[in-house]
DNA sequence: CGTACTCATTGATGTGTGTCAATATGGACA
DNA sequence: TGTCCATATTGACACACATCAATGAGTACG
């Protein structure tokens, strides 16, 4: 799979236009945190301590198969906004805080007066 | 100035975990800019001067047809991100700051440790 | 009235997506 | 080696969505 390259700086949507090109990253990402369990997801793992979270924590969370949230889990990891790491027999995910703060400030719009 | 009162109802999601109904409410939101042509369209309207864009502004910058753009519109509409008024025979489209607002105060990380 | 213009709505169609059951993968440990 | 456990992948299915052509609704102006 291609390598993600998402820390570019990104100013605002009020700024500068959207080219194409980063409209359609940008969408990917914003279409993978228009899903409730993957809001929910990322709240889990962004208020957990110490910053990261068994898959199995997860799934207990939810009324859903494993596979589901390991779907997911895929999703939130494609666009970059999860990371994870294999340690004995579970995998931790956490959050990729650089990417969380570049969508923030996309729809970052200063106060009109 | 009195602060924002949807900014106090939704902290960042490391502050406290989502419930459901919230997660599903803003799901809504990110899905509604999931796609690029969304994206752009908010973008075209909060870079421009006065901070309203008549929908032929709109439609000139994209190849779909009109009734695709207006539905577009809609959807940025339904979720709360843009408002619209009609001037005569022109339809007119601005941002909703505190929605804006909102989303990108749910997405804040404090920087982790 | 009628015509022209701007924008919204409807209906149809192909594509994308969330979910599950079944299966596979890979580490830990006997 | 073999068994158990945690997680990922596959395949299938129902449903949602982006897009267009056609049509409708509302305003301005002769």
């Amino acid at each position: 799979m291609e390598p993600l390259r998402i820390l570019e700086c990104s100013p605002p949507l009020v700024r500068e236009q959207l080219d194409t090109g980063k409209a359609v990253e940008l969408a990917r990402a914003f279409k993978a945190l228009g899903d409730p369990v993957r809001l929910r997801i990322l709240s889990i793992v962004a208020s957990h301590v110490g910053g990261e979270v068994c898959v199995c924590d997860i799934t207990d969370a939810f009324d859903l198969t494993q596979p589901t949230i390991s779907h997911h889990l895929k999703v939130l990891r494609d666009v970059g906004l999860l990371t994870h790491e294999r340690r004995g027999s579970w995998v931790y995910y956490r959050l990729v805080p650089e990417r969380m703060a570049q969508l923030s400030a996309l729809l970052n719009i200063p106060a009109t007066v």
